[in-house]
DNA sequence: TAATTTATGTTACAAAAATCACAATAAAAA
DNA sequence: TTTTTATTGTGATTTTTGTAACATAAATTA
C-alpha cells in the first residue's frame, strides 16, 4: 500500500481517537476530510479501497472503523523501537512523550560515548559495541538515525546488520535502498523515512520568499 | 513549483556542494540521482523544466549549476526563523548545530514560561507575550512550532496574526490552510510543512509488519 | 406509504508526476 | 577524418493520484 494512503489511515485513526473521547458515536466523510484538508470524496474512496464500509446516510460508526483500521495497521504489534545516536535530536525523541502516548516504545539509546549523553532517564543508554547483540536479541525491527551526518551510513549498515528493517532518518545523507549495494545482497528489503530538518525549512523559505518577491 | 521539486532542488544544491568539496568540476543526471534515489531521466527532467541546460555528453558544471539552482530556490535571502515551543523538540532545535551549518539561524525561542526553559545558550528566550512585537520588529516569515498538541492551534493563530507565513509543525495536530477559516480572511497564504513524529513511526511499522506477516 | 433528504460507494474522468525511449550532439577514439 | 561512444534534452507514454458526479440506499418527514 502506498505510503500516502497510509499516512492518512494514522492520521483517520489519531483523530478517530479523539472524536471518541469527545463522545462521538460516528462520523461522515466530511469531518475526516475537513480535519485532515483532504476532500470527503477521498476519506470514502480510501476505506472504499480497503473493503471498509459505512452506512448510506449513517457514516462509519467510529468504534467498527477504528477495529478495521487497526487490523491494517497492525496496532496489535508491540511497537518497539531503538534510537541511534543520543545527541541533541535524540536526545529530545527519548525524553519526548508524544511518541509513547501513542504506542511507540522506547527501549534503548545507543551512543559511540554513552558515557557523555546527558539524557539520564528510565531509558538505558548503551555503546554502539551492544547494538547488535540488543536488537538482535530483542527482535527490534525499527529504528530511530539521530548521528552526525557522517557516521550516517555506518550506522545504517550496522543497524541492517542487526535486524533493523525500518528506519527513521534524520541525518542530512539521504539514505536510500540500492538494490545493487553489497549490504543488500541478503535479498531483503528495507523501509526509510528521511527528514531532513534543514531541507524541510529550505522548502518553507522558497514560498515565502516567491510569494514576497511577487511583489518586487 | 511542486513541494516534491522543490525539495529535490534543495537536495541536488546540497549534493553539488559537497561534489563541489570532494574537487569534482561537473556531475551527470546518474550522479545526481544515484545518490539521491532517483532516476536520472527525473533529474534531468527536473533541470530541463527549469531552463537549465548541461553539456551533450559533458553533463554538468557544478558551479555554474549551484548558481542555477540557488537563483531559484532564492538563497541570497537572510533565512532567519523563530521556535515556538522551548520543550524537548524546540530546545534541541535550537542547540543542533546543522540548521547553523545550512545557513538557517534560529533568532529566538517563545515559550509560555521562558524562565523555565531549561536551554541556556546564545539564543534569546522569550515569553509568547513578546511573540507579536518581536516577529513584526525583525519581519520573521518563518517558524516552528514544537508546543503540545493542545496548544498548536492558539500559537498557530497568534503566530499568524504576527505575520509568520511559513510554518513547521511538531506537533501532532495537523494544520491547514483553510480559506473558509476567520484566521485566514486576509487574503493571504501559507505554507505548512507538517511533521508528524509519530505517523512517521507507525507508518514504518506498518511496513515492517506487512513484510513480517508474509510468512505467517 | 410515498416523497424527500442525506450520505455512501463507485465509476468515469482529469491532472500530475514519473518513466521510457530515442534523436541530437559533443567528445573521444580509431 | 570517420566512427564510435556517452550523455543530454524532450516528446510520447504510462502510472499514479485525486476529483467529480451520480446512482444507490437508508432514514426521515409528510
Amino acid at each position: 500500500m502506498n505510503r500516502e494512503v497510509v499516512l492518512r489511515l494514522s492520521k483517520y485513526r489519531r483523530l478517530l481517537q479523539k472524536f471518541k473521547i469527545l463522545g462521538l458515536e460516528r462520523v461522515f466523510s466530511n469531518n475526516l476530510g475537513d480535519a485532515l484538508g483532504v476532500t470527503p470524496a477521498l476519506v470514502r474512496k480510501d476505506f472504499s479501497n480497503l473493503k471498509i464500509t459505512g452506512n448510506k446516510r449513517g457514516g462509519y460508526i467510529i468504534d467498527e472503523l477504528i477495529t478495521s483500521i487497526d487490523l491494517i495497521l497492525g496496532k496489535h504489534n508491540l511497537r518497539e523501537v531503538v534510537i541511534v545516536g543520543c545527541g541533541k535530536i535524540g536526545a529530545a525523541l527519548m525524553q519526548y512523550k508524544g511518541l509513547e502516548r501513542d504506542g511507540i516504545k522506547i527501549v534503548a539509546g545507543f551512543d559511540l560515548k554513552p558515557e557523555k549523553v546527558f539524557y539520564k532517564g528510565e531509558i538505558p543508554v548503551l555503546g554502539l559495541d551492544d547494538l547488535e547483540n540488543f536488537i538482535k536479541k530483542k527482535q527490534i525491527k525499527v529504528g530511530v538515525i539521530s548521528v552526525p551526518e557522517l557516521a550516517a551510513t555506518a550506522v545504517f549498515e550496522k543497524m541492517i546488520n542487526a535486524g533493523i528493517i525500518g528506519f527513521l532518518n534524520f541525518s542530512p545523507v539521504e539514505l536510500k535502498y540500492n538494490k545493487d549495494s553489497q549490504i543488500f545482497d541478503n535479498n531483503n528489503s528495507y523501509f526509510i523515512n528521511n527528514i531532513n530538518l534543514s531541507v524541510e525549512i529550505e522548502n518553507l523559505f522558497y514560498y515565502v520568499n516567491s510569494k514576497t518577491d511577487e511583489f518586487s
